[in-house]
DNA sequence: CTGAAAGCGCTAACAG
DNA sequence: CTGTTAGCGCTTTCAG
């Protein structure tokens, strides 16, 4: 088990391991013969770099530490996948950590991280507290936050305009007749979440429609509390002919729900979503929803990290990209009489 | 940015910083005051640990190394997130690295995470041949196989008993009524894939059915492979009342193409998935299938893993699990005559 | 162009 | 109980 080091490979090939070293790095000061044999040696031997005891001198890990709340949450899971690949392809790899949505736990694994000397982190926080939660550690390390909108404060982030997302949904449902549109799950300890709630409002406004409310409280989303919430909800009939649900998990807890009370989507009601997670694109599903660019928010983040490390005196960077509608099958066009039916 | 190390501290404590690494080892020969004082100096000054020279001397990481095929697939984040937190659990962090079903880049990524020393690899395959693929490297590193089985290679894994949930599967089917069933998505480069096939095959042979087959070659599941070879499937009529789909991914193809077909499940056509993702227990998805206890799997992974890293010398271990049948509602009873009419 | 030597931050003998 | 010292494997001046 014993790996074979720059030394031993020193000794056999009659020079100083400064010399292997060079080799190694491709240095310029250095024979090409000797470079030659050298790294000729290094491959019979089957030697590999110690990236360990590089990057103690090198007082560098090319580690980058993601935090996210949960990994196993198709929005994370996707960004994960392509924050990896961006990252590898930048000479970086990934030490994953879960918050769980817990605040104790997002300031340990974040700690943990910088005792790892990770060069940067990219995180997806627990909740908008999460900032003042890791104010005095943020400082001793590059770091990213993504998803969650940090309004003004001084840290980078990058995040979807879910001010504009909300607004175009609430846009799309009026064009197609809707005049009573329902918000659900606006959840409160969270910016993001805030935000999409303003746009709603505000596109309401502008309509001439009457904003209206189902609160989620403080719990983050899920399907299992998108389903609770509804199930609530179809107790009593339902005043609007539509819903915008807050993420596309809520709106599938919805689903569940209508399923349930027998009302049908979207003959009875119209449903949106906010996120498109791929289940959302599902047969039987297809959801109707607000789509955050995953990918390019993911290289994103990278890029903008590695920016930071790079040049630590670099002031921050709020990057805010476009959402997109994507039709697909459950919003229905209604007469201009459905309003007052329904 | 610059870390407060030991070093620092043993100055203004006004100590050797050999009796700074005691204190904050908890080594016992200590005097009680001196480790108050200097733990509080650390605390005061805000030190961390730095765990990559911790790395260098003690020659080993606390870090386990984690390759999957896509973690952006719910089987694989399902796994990643319970192996992250057990791992955490024993003092262990998680470096994630993604194949992408790529034989040359998981060759890649192992040997990258070797270099990175990582005290322990858990790796779900990209298929069959990553063993053979991995096999001059495996014996630098201890490594535990995951959801693939590995027969009587000897190399340890973790896997679900395949053969039997195929089985049981198919004697489900058989017991609602359905005399030919076809057997969806075979995969040639997986042992999981075959076992999965000829424990569906015994079954039919001992309840007196003919197996039938529709074969994916060597395309890995996915929701879009499930799809296009259904859609292939439905141009003409089905003699059959029930598929068995290799997964739960292909499965979910095989209804989007049957909702394009006008086929009504379970009402024309029983169907019933393996693995039993996330997705499968979805409103208006809800199929039954075979469940892999993926928890189980993953906390055993850490587990067998820890094992072999605490005693090198260790044999290794093969695990498997026993799936469970998950009735919910894409299988249907058809009566004796079904048969024949369909 | 190559070798010698220092040192990254920490742990672990070995003395005292 | 505490200090001294020697590395872990590598990069990087600084001499030659």
């Amino acid at each position: 088990m014993k790996n074979v080091t720059i030394k031993d490979i020193a000794k056999v090939a009659g020079v100083s391991y400064a010399t292997v070293s060079r080799a190694l790095s491709g240095s310029s000061e250095i024979g090409a013969e000797t470079r030659e044999r050298v790294l000729r040696i290094c491959r019979e031997m089957g030697y590999t770099t110690n990236y360990v005891a590089r990057s103690m001198v090198m007082r560098r890990t090319k580690l980058i530490g993601l935090i996210v709340a949960n990994i196993d949450n198709p929005f994370m899971s996707e960004l994960a996948y392509h924050i990896e690949i961006r990252a590898r392809e930048q000479g970086y790899n990934l030490m994953l950590c879960n918050s769980s949505h817990d605040l104790e736990l997002e300031r340990q694994v974040f700690t943990l991280l910088v005792g790892r000397q990770v060069d940067g982190i990219i995180l997806v926080p627990a909740n908008s507290d999460s900032y003042e939660n890791l104010k005095p550690y943020i400082s001793k390390v590059p770091t990213v936050f993504m998803s969650e909108n940090l309004r003004d404060l001084p840290e980078s982030y990058i995040s979807v305009d879910n001010y504009r997302g909300t607004r175009m949904g609430t846009e799309y449902l009026h064009a197609l007749g809707h005049r009573d549109i329902l918000y659900f799950g606006r959840r409160k300890n969270s910016v993001t979440h805030q935000l999409r709630a303003e746009g709603y409002i505000d596109a309401c406004r502008e309509l001439n429609m009457e904003p209206g409310f189902c609160n989620s409280g403080f719990s983050f989303s899920s399907i299992q509390t998108g389903y609770q919430l509804a199930r609530h909800l179809f107790q009593k009939p339902l005043r609007q002919s539509a819903i915008f649900a807050a993420t596309d998990s809520l709106a599938l807890g919805v689903m569940e729900a209508a399923e349930e009370a027998g009302i049908r989507i979207p003959e009875d009601l119209s449903l949106i979503g906010f996120d498109n997670i791929m289940y959302s694109g599902l047969p039987r599903i297809n959801l109707t929803t607000v789509e955050q660019p995953k990918k390019t928010m993911a290289s994103m983040a990278v890029d903008v990290l590695l920016e930071k490390i790079g040049d630590a005196s670099s002031g921050y960077s709020h990057r805010i990209l476009m959402p997109s509608l994507v039709e697909r099958g459950t919003c229905r066009r209604v007469g201009a009489q459905a309003k007052s039916n329904e």
